[in-house]
RNA sequence: GGGCCCGUAGCUCAGCCAGGUGGAGCACCCGGCUGAUAACCGGGGGGUCGGGGGUUCGAAUCCCCCCGGGCCCA
């Protein structure tokens, strides 16, 4: 037989709850039961985990809301039937790693790297990467996630970079895999090129500004002025861009003609010194379009013999601007990224020349052999001496630096490979707007990025990545793209053990065309690259076809709004390359985590809060639950006291359930017997009610969990349990549980008590995944029905017919006039616990009073009282006494002398004066034979409710209080105050509810004895006493005052 | 410099999409209740709804500009 048998021990410790849920979960293998329960189903839920990069073994507060949010999407829909796949995953190479190596090995530079060894350094970045992934998931775990730990992605795995080979293979199918020229920024000191995303720092640093004059081909003395920061490219000028709406001016300067933009000319003429000119014509920059021009260093520079043929002016807004500068900018296409784009569009050669290492090379002619910075003076020197210089200065500005070694950068063309990802823009956009979004922002975001995607570079010139699965023959220049490790075979290759570098290196393969020797390219990939493909990746293909076969497309993924640009584009990117299509349809962006007011969480600015903290002092449930109710794609301010608060409710919650189970164990409720079914036709309107707000409850909740916005849900359920079920519902049903035979009524409460409760903890399992498995134990498996766990339920289903908006109105009405009448006993000082004879409402509309019904007896109880009457409209302003006081600042004026005694009368003939100011507008007083005639300007008339009635407006209506006591009021109001007594004292002694007593209440007062004898058995009932005496007996005695009347209570357990 | 998001009571946040007398919790003060009790309920004070302009009979809500914070890009 099943019966609620549970017990919950002291208030809620978040983490004792939470430790022996872990160890439950871990003994009953829980988590390997609710993952078999759902592999059952054939409705598939492709879950995909953006996967955390693991630089370190601990994780941001950030990182925790980000897991939380995927755990509980994950479990609802395993609670609803799906087969959900949980793989998580971890990104797990890259620079980042690399640099921490370094660091741990004292590492300087990539030759430094390549002294020690690439194996070495290789072997130590997996090392570290599993360490770190080990305590993050120890992490993971511990926060609750039910997820696949044992077998994650990890995108160092030999399989893994397989699958990224033929990604790099189908792009090549496509002929979207190049190699070109491009210009990138440069470490000189790490000799690697450094992509877009680790340009982050930059320093305060000082720099020549100089104004250089280059002639204009066939014009006597006439020069066209640049501006430069960067003398050193100035050997490597192939053109000059300028804007064709811009306006430009021909000025004369002594026997010179200069061209230069006409807004920015007097500035820099000025600084120039140059105070005598004039300006002979302006004119649009369209204009200037084709002007030959020859170069100042043209004999020095080696490679000027081929960029001279290029010396013109080339339009170029988008180069060009007029806050500084000339309006004309010098272009080096070898060393600056919109000079290479136009370089590119005009057919002109890209010239570098600076090497590796920063030193300028040998077609540098005069300055080859000089580190790039220190070329700067010879070369201004050389222009000065020439006179092409117009003006020299030196500026400070921000640059860009090694994000490792501080050294600045600089520009320059390499040899880099290359996915034309600019010629699937049309598809990417069109697969990006059938994608789902939450919320709707983020899709318009996204799409507008994808109008400006640019081709994606892969090559990096590093070691711990996928290596790039390129060979090129040495004999007759034929590249192979691999797609496999097969392929390596089929090409006469052997397959090391591990496929990263150094070991990929060495292997060798026969060239198909010409039976060569091929060699691999030595670049490994851009680490977007790993995370962007691991919507098939982690699954293994195309190995095994199978898995994504059957899983495809992904259903569902969530990350910040940081990856609208980061992994939700790269996953696009991948998925367009590779299949033609999106690979996922749904996404959720969530928000940041900000400190207390708004800013950046950072250890360098000392608000960064450990996670480890968080755990430590508000628990897993408390942060898993705030966090949730943040509203998802908005940013998450972090709050210990918006966790307080959360505390508090579970704190309720637990409460709600200690209440529940202490009573049904005590009555051993039969949860299985008694359904709610069979006892519909007992239920009181409170119950019905209670009904109705839990299936709307899921109503709401499913469809907001369905619609990608959870923290509705879980507000939603919070909603619930604290307003609904613990302020509302459960005081209602306190007396009902209280009675100690066994009725009916009070197993119908008890049915729809366990009803609620059970169904709630399994709406909630998804968030609070802890206390909900704990309350699930105590009340439901413990009873002998239910799963072995709450993560095994089903979520329920709504039923609409419980759904039930009559009731839930008169609710409504109810609450009202209860606040109103408990606000109307406070203003007339008469205590809850004595009853009053009646309340009066006078509803301003008569629909209220037709819906009054089913509530009265809840009205009457809440607020204690014997009667409710309606009363019309108007009824209870009609009770208003007027009154009038007497207006001195007129009545002295008037009267002089007679006031003293005309305010006597109006103080003696008050009612009839302020009676007759309302109906006739005046009033005679007879003094002395005299009449005197009172003018409403001569009194204030007021209206007052007579003291018996107290009144307290509402939304409905006016709601009163009679609060004329009779006796018979008076002695019940007595005994509530006896019962409340002898309660505190059983209490006091640590009696159990179900203890049976021996009670003894001696007082001398007449009519608390006479309130004693008449409320006899509802005193004895309500404090389970079996014998009551007014005489002293060896007990628990106390002395009490109730409202002035000493009484004496004795009570001994029976 | 550009795009997107956020700004509401001392604090944390609903309300905004769909215009109609600004809400909740915490904190503070006052009162009540009492076998859920280190809990709970009621009342009170507290607001230039970031600022300014516009549309409208009416704007926290729609539009424009500015300020502060966040993300992404240049």
């Amino acid at each position: 037989m099943s019966r609620v048998r549970g017990q919950l021990e002291g208030s809620y410790d978040p983490h004792k709850v939470e430790d022996y849920v872990h160890r439950f979960w871990e003994e009953n293998r829980i988590y390997y039961k609710v993952k078999d329960k759902s592999m059952k189903s054939k409705k598939k839920y492709y879950f995909l985990d953006g996967p955390p990069y693991p630089s370190s073994s601990t994780f941001h507060i950030g990182t925790a809301w980000n897991k939380t949010i995927k755990d509980s999407m994950i479990r609802f829909f395993r609670m609803k039937g799906y087969n959900v796949w949980d793989q998580p995953g971890y990104d797990t190479h890259g620079l980042p790693i690399e640099v921490k190596i370094e660091k741990e090995l004292g590492l300087k530079s990539k030759k430094d790297i390549l002294k020690i060894g690439i194996d070495k350094f290789v072997t130590m970045c997996m090392e570290f990467a599993k360490k770190n992934v080990s305590g993050l998931t120890k992490g993971f775990k511990d926060l609750g996630v039910f997820m696949d730990w044992e077998n994650p992605y990890l995108t160092f795995k030999n399989d893994y970079i397989e699958s990224g080979w033929w990604m790099i293979k189908r792009a090549s199918e496509e002929g979207l895999l190049e190699r070109d020229l491009l210009v990138h920024h440069w470490c000189p000191r790490c000799e690697t090129t450094l992509a877009d995303y680790e340009v982050s720092e930059y320093k305060e640093i000082e720099d020549p500004s100089i104004y250089v004059k280059f002639k204009v081909k066939g014009q006597e003395k006439t020069y066209i002025v640049i501006w430069t920061t960067t003398p050193w490219t100035l050997p490597a000028n192939a053109f000059v861009m300028a804007h064709p709406e811009i306006e430009y001016a021909e000025i004369k300067t002594g026997n010179e003609t200069l061209i230069l933009s006409k807004i920015r000319a007097p500035v820099i003429l000025k600084q120039a010194g140059i105070e005598d000119y004039t300006v002979v014509r302006t004119f649009k920059g369209i204009e200037l379009e084709g002007l030959e021009y020859e170069h100042p260093l043209e004999e020095e520079v080696t490679a000027q013999k081929t960029l001279k043929n290029y010396h013109k002016i080339i339009l170029a807004p988008e180069a060009v601007t007029e806050h500084e500068g000339t309006g004309l900018v010098h272009s080096a296409p070898g060393h600056g990224d919109v000079d290479f784009e136009v370089a590119k569009k005009n057919d002109v050669p890209i010239i570098s020349l600076v090497g590796d290492q920063g030193n300028l090379v040998e077609d540098a002619g005069k300055y080859s052999g000089l580190y790039f910075r220190d070329a700067n003076e010879y070369i201004i020197d050389d222009l000065k001496k020439k006179g092409a210089i117009l003006y020299e200065t030196r500026i400070k500005h921000k640059y860009p630096v090694c994000w490792r070694c501080k050294t600045p950068l600089l520009l320059r063309a390499t040899e880099q490979w290359v996915i034309r990802v600019s010629k699937l823009r049309d598809k990417l956009i069109r697969e990006a707007e059938a994608v789902t979004w939450q919320p709707e922002w983020a899709k318009n975001r996204f799409i507008n990025l994808l109008k400006n995607v640019r081709d994606w570079v892969i090559s990096r010139q590093r070691f711990w990545g996928i290596p790039l699965p390129i060979w090129v023959c040495k004999k007759c220049g034929h590249i192979e793209v691999i797609g496999s490790r097969d392929d390596i075979k089929r090409l006469g290759g052997e397959v090391p053990e591990n496929l990263h570098r150094p070991w990929i290196d060495s292997v060798k393969l026969t060239c198909p065309k010409c039976g060569g020797e091929m060699e691999r390219v030595k670049d490994v990939t851009d680490v977007w690259f790993d995370s962007g493909i691991s919507f098939y990746a982690s699954l293994g293909y195309p190995a095994r076809k199978e898995l994504w076969e059957s899983l495809k497309p992904v259903d569902f993924i969530t990350e910040g709004h940081d990856q609208i640009r980061g992994w939700f584009f790269s996953l696009l990117r991948s998925g367009v390359i590779t299949f033609g299509s999106k690979p996922y349809n749904r996404v959720l962006v969530h928000g940041f985590t900000l400190d207390e007011h708004g800013f950046e969480m950072h250890k360098s600015l000392g608000n960064y809060v450990e996670f480890q903290e968080v755990i430590s002092r508000m628990g897993r449930d408390v942060f898993r639950w705030w966090a949730m109710m943040t509203t998802t794609w908005e940013d998450m301010k972090f709050s210990w006291n918006g966790m307080e608060k959360v505390k508090r409710d579970l704190s309720i919650v637990w409460n709600v359930y200690n209440f529940a189970l202490t009573y049904m164990s005590l009555d051993s409720f039969d949860p299985v017997e008694n359904t709610v079914e069979k006892y519909r036709e007992y239920m009181k309107t409170e119950d019905k009610w209670i009904i109705s707000r839990l299936n709307k409850l899921i109503r709401r909740y499913e469809a907001a969990m369905y619609d990608m916005k959870p923290h509705e849900a879980a507000r939603a359920i919070r909603e619930f349990i604290i307003e609904d079920v613990s302020r509302w519902y459960l005081r209602l049903i306190r007396r009902r549980v209280w009675v100690e035979e066994d009725t009916a009524d009070k197993r119908t409460a008890y049915a729809v008590l366990y009803n609620i409760l059970k169904n709630w903890l399994v709406l909630a399992a998804p968030f609070i995944p802890f206390i909900t498995e704990k309350l699930y134990q105590e009340l439901v498996f413990k009873s002998g029905e239910g799963y072995e766990s709450v993560h095994l339920e089903s979520i329920p289903s709504y039923d609409n017919e419980s759904i039930n908006e009559e009731i839930e109105e008169s609710m409504d009405i109810a609450k009202e006039i209860i606040e109103a009448a408990l606000a109307a006993r406070m203003k007339a000082g008469i205590k809850v616990r004595r009853p009053v004879k009646k309340i009066l409402l006078s509803p301003i509309d008569t629909i209220i009073a037709s819906k009054l019904d089913p509530v009265k007896h809840i009205i009457l109880e809440m607020v204690n009282a014997k009667q409710l009457e309606v009363v019309s409209e108007g009824f209870i302003e009609s009770q208003m006494v007027k009154s009038v006081e007497p207006n001195y600042s007129t009545i002295g004026p008037e009267f002089k002398k007679k006031s003293r005694e005309i305010v006597a009368v109006i103080d003696e003939k008050n009612r009839e004066i302020a009676n007759s100011m309302v109906s006739n507008g005046f009033y005679i007083v007879k003094l002395g034979g005299e009449e005197i005639r009172l003018e409403p300007r001569h009194v204030k008339i007021k209206a007052e409710y007579p003291s018996w009635l107290s009144v307290e407006a509402a939304r409905i209506g006016l709601v009163a209080i009679d609060s004329r006591l009779d006796e018979a009021e008076i002695l019940e109001g007595l005994v509530r105050e006896t019962v409340r007594r002898v309660q505190f004292m059983r209490k006091e002694k640590g009696l159990g509810i179900e203890d049976s007593i021996k009670l003894s209440v001696i007082t001398d007062d007449p009519l608390l004895s006479k309130a004693l004898n008449t409320y006899r058995d509802y005193l004895m009932r309500e404090v389970r006493a079996i014998e009551i005496t007014d005489k002293p007996f060896e007990g628990y005695r106390k002395e009490w005052d109730i409202d002035g009347v000493r009484v004496v209570i004795i009570i001994e357990k029976a």
